[in-house]
DNA sequence: CCCAATTTGTTCGTATGTATC
DNA sequence: AGATACATACGAACAAATTGG
């Protein structure tokens, strides 16, 4: 049986299939680094060939080059270093550079924040309930601390965006349990849309007395299920905590909404 | 005297740190023109200034502009055109784009089937049932010519691939019609991944009798839900759906492992 | 169909900044 | 502190692609 295929995975295939247009030089040094780096297994910390000797490689000067190295670091792929022994580093992107160019995709696209619960309903208790196999005292005490920073009253108005800020937070940690990282990062990813979203923002600076109170008890009932290791009950308790966020978040929109109005 | 800071190890925010250490030129002018895209509220087809003006604007040479402008064009924010009234458009990242950045993230965290389709089981009952409120007939037409292709016994392994295939894509035209867009995406990314696993494509090649016609009469009875317009019903199916597609998988997944230590 | 204008794409040479020893 | 190795940036020239006459 065939196992490692020479055609691996996640080769930029995108829009064009190469057969169609002449693709420009600098492209085709992209890709063929790439595919240096899949078939030779490169691992974070090694590093690419210098400027100079990749000129040599590929016949191509030194901004063609350079062009590539750059495209390589924006998709995260390697980094960039001066001085003795620098070059072009393999990395793995990070999670934030990941939601920083998905973000560009969804910008488009107009989201609502029902759009983004539908989301957060389904899979927040799928990875609280993931997050509950690895979790250990010093998780616990993580999700503590940050409930700590909201629960009480908060002072003025850059509390208050704090606090919304730790209380998405909590939900991150949870997240950063889980061994499965497809799931954790969509999760995470709709938490940084409710951090970044124009009409997201508008709601946070309100104040808010009811919805601060509630969500801490379901945090607090969520620790003590996970700590009991009662998976349908985590999963419950968080399917019940988001649908009431998103209708305290769709309450304080409409009503936004109608202060605008008047 | 201002000196540069030592530890300015990898945090790798990606996004707008304030005005804070000496960035590199690229960088700075290619957040210069993502603000004045912004700014300006730029859409699809409008066209920045040409290099030159450019080199003037923000005095800098060709090769940094154009270091920049394929920055902004690896993150799918521009396009770059030769040719009189060339230069570089604005445009909206194509899905296919988002997917291979995305892909890169992930290629690093090793997925496995079993993490894929706990993301499947909880979103495409969610697609399924958004997408209900929107197909039309011609929708469902697409459908069932999608159907047709895996409908019969595969003659070869070639057309075997092709049905795998096919039976993914019926789900991304499900998810085509859904009207939240992230929930859209981050389906058609587990059916992406799916397609380009490794382990999935070594399944896939094998003769699998069952699984083909359990899933057509699935799809079958997903239309019919969908057509009368049963919300419950069409989740409830989809949830079967990949609940036994999820079986199917993992049972062919063990029994190549077992074939493998043989 | 070719020609010419326009604009990006690539090359070379050189200079500067930066990190390591 | 100085030498070295490397990326980063500049500028001028040339090549290729696209559009319109």
């Amino acid at each position: 049986m065939q196992k490692t295929e020479p055609r691996s995975v996640s080769l930029e295939s995108g829009d064009v299939p190469a057969a169609r247009r002449l693709r420009k030089r600098t492209d085709e040094i992209v890709d063929a680094i790439k595919r240096t780096i899949m078939d030779h297994g490169l691992e974070p910390g090694d590093r690419l060939p210098q400027e100079k000797d990749l000129i040599e490689q590929y016949s191509a000067s030194k901004g063609t080059i350079r062009e590539a190295l750059k495209s390589l670091e924006v998709q995260g792929l390697v980094r960039l270093r001066t001085g003795p022994g620098g070059g072009a580093f393999v990395v793995h992107m990070s999670e934030g550079r990941a939601m920083s160019l998905l973000g560009n995709y969804l910008f488009s696209k107009k989201m609502t924040i029902a759009d983004i619960y539908e989301l957060r309903k389904a899979l927040e208790p799928l990875v609280a309930a993931s997050a509950m196999d690895n979790i250990d005292e010093a998780g616990f005490a993580r999700l503590e601390a940050t409930i700590e920073i909201y629960d009480h009253q908060a002072r003025d108005a850059e509390e208050r965006w704090a606090q919304r800020m730790a209380e998405l937070d909590f939900h991150a940690v949870v997240a950063e349990y889980s061994d499965n990282a497809l799931l954790a990062f969509q999760c995470r990813f709709c938490q940084r849309l409710l951090k970044e979203l124009a009409v997201c923002r508008d709601i946070y600076v309100q104040p808010q007395p009811v919805m601060r109170q509630r969500g801490i008890e379901y945090q607090r009932a969520l620790i003590e299920a996970m700590r009991a290791g009662d998976r349908d009950k985590v999963q419950q308790i968080m399917r019940e905590h988001m649908a009431h966020a998103e209708e305290q978040m769709l309450a304080l929109e409409a009503e936004m909404e109608q202060r605008f109005i008047e």
